[in-house]
Order: structure tokens, then C-alpha cells, then sequence
DNA sequence: GAATATGGGTTCCAAAAAAGAACCTGTCAA
DNA sequence: TTGACAGGTTCTTTTTTGGAACCCATATTC
């Protein structure tokens, strides 16, 4: 199997990392959710390769997660900036970031904090049940096949 | 920057994808979590090249996330299972899928829907604070440095 | 008005990783 | 003694990277 077959799987893990999943894709993301848009900076930051930078971009904006923004004419520059949809990948995001924190961290501690603005505390997100509120676990939630299935996947 | 340097960055995102954050690992951890265990299930259910699925099944349970457990003597065979730490990656393929759910389903509708078995309900994961429960998104949480930070990461 | 800087790329080549298929190794069962 | 099965390893070809150089339009500086 190879990825551009990927995104035909009847399973929305398989789907996404179609889109995303990729570890430059993913690392994109990462400086997207700290503010960066700029491609000079996206490649000092990361320390990626141009072409391989371009490429990533190009199938994130067409994949609208990202969108071209024209912040200057003459010379006209544009900047990569989250879409809703991108945006909706925060969860990911901060779950893959909470996994590290918890396993992989040196003993001098976590690289990041995370501030709640609206409550004003240092937070973990927690992902909880959308109809009773408790956490949900590998071993709390069972899967069946949705409407969409064609055979076993996720 | 090559992947082996990445876990030796300042940003938990980023050592957390040096060791999951590959296309195939990511897949045979989806498969883990849908109960898969053995060498030809992973093979047959991924279409996976078998020297690529060896290898990442390696790294898994050298990084801790599988752990091998013989299921019988004589010959001795051995299958693969998610430990307390890949348990722990439960949130990641959970919000992955509901990006894909959200974002890519056809109109036939999401390939797998997933119960609460506590509560009973239909569920969908919610990335709630910690501290107040609120959902948390991009747009409501902000970052500072921790001890852990060298520099601005994640 | 010629040289240089800046943002945003593209092109080229060598090195690394993946796909695909064949081959190997215990152990058991017919 | 021939197969079958679980679980790999080896080999070759194709793709993808990494690294560095090159390109182009505009702006600025000398």
C-alpha cells in the first residue's frame, strides 16, 4: 500500500494521516500552532529543507488546512495561515505534545506550559465524553462499524 | 535537521513524533488499539511491506509502547501489546479520527462510531481543561516556556 | 544605475528509506 | 518427508529526503 492509496481506506485514522500524517507535515503544524506563517521563518525554525517545505505547504493549502494570505503588495508576499479546518487540529496537537510531556521529558521538565486563558489556570487537556463528561480511555470506548464502513478499520 | 535529531529538541510535539510520528507507526498503532497483535494480522490488515512492519514493531517495543508477551511455547510465538505508555496514545488516535470524521467522511457518513461503554452513549472525545473543563482550543490556550525549554518550541 | 538584500521559490544530485518479492528457520501435523 | 504456519531477513528497484545552488521580482543603498 502506498499513501496516496491511503486516503480510500474506509477509516478516518488512515484518512487524516493521508493529509497529515507525515512528520515535516506535522512539524508544519507544530509552528503553525505557535504563530508562525512565514515561509523564510518556517524554514529557520525548522531547519527543513526548501523544496521539501514548499511541497508541504502546497498540499496543506490545498488540502485547506492552510490558506495563502497576502500580507503586502508590491512585491507581493503571502503568508500560510490556519483555516478553521486546520485550527480543528488542535486537539491533535496538544495530545501528541501532553503524550511527550508525560513520557519523554529530561528531568529539568517540560519544555512548554499551557495557559487556559479563560480560567486563567496552567491546564491539561483532558478528553472527555461529549455526552457524560468522563475521560475517555482505550478501555472505556468500543468502536462498531458507521455508515461509512466498507470493512474493519478505524 | 534528520529524524534522529528530533528528539533532542526542546519541544515535546517533536520527540513525541520521533517515535510515533511516521505514517506506518501510526497505522500499526491504530491497529493495536482495534485489537490487532500479531505479525500477519498487521500484515494482512495494513498491506504493509514486512521488513518496514519488523522494523517498526521494533522501535514500538524498544520505545516502550508495545511489549512483546509469548501466547505460547513450542513453538514459541509472541504478540504484540499496547503497554500502560501506548495505552497512554489513546487521546492522539482519538482526536486523529475525529479531524477525519469532521473533515474527510464521504457522504456515506464516518467509517466507525465509537460508545462510551461507562455511560452508554454515542460518543465524541472533548478536549476539555483541566482545571475548569471548558473545551479547549487554539484559540483559548497560550504558551509560555517551561524548565524544560532551551528555546521557543512545543 | 549598479550592486546588494529580501521573500519565496525551483532545480540538481547524492543519500536514505520504502515497496515488493523471494528466501530462511523452528516446530508441528498428515 | 512434505507441507503449513508464524515470524522474520535479504535483495533489488523506486521514491523521498537532505543539501546546496540557482532564479526572479522588487527595494534599498552607494
Amino acid at each position: 500500500m502506498r499513501w496516496e492509496e491511503l486516503d480510500r481506506e474506509a477509516c478516518s485514522v488512515a484518512r487524516t494521516l493521508a493529509v497529515v500524517g507525515d512528520r515535516w507535515t506535522l512539524m508544519v503544524l507544530r509552528e503553525c500552532f505557535l504563530g508562525t506563517r512565514r515561509f523564510d521563518e518556517f524554514e529557520q525554525r525548522l531547519g527543513i529543507a526548501r523544496h521539501v517545505l514548499a511541497d508541504r505547504l502546497k498540499k496543506l493549502t490545498e488540502a485547506n488546512v492552510l490558506t495563502k494570505v497576502a500580507y503586502q503588495e508590491r512585491p507581493r508576499r503571502e503568508e500560510y495561515r490556519l483555516t478553521d479546518v486546520g485550527r480543528d487540529l488542535y486537539p491533535v496537537m496538544v495530545t501528541l505534545a501532553q503524550w511527550g510531556d508525560k513520557h519523554l521529558a529530561g528531568p529539568e521538565g517540560v519544555p512548554l506550559i499551557r495557559t487556559h486563558d479563560t480560567c486563567g489556570h496552567v491546564t491539561t487537556g483532558i478528553l472527555r465524553c461529549s455526552e457524560c463528561s468522563e475521560e475517555l480511555t482505550a478501555r472505556n470506548v468500543s468502536v462498531t462499524p458507521g455508515p461509512g464502513a466498507l470493512k474493519v478499520s478505524a
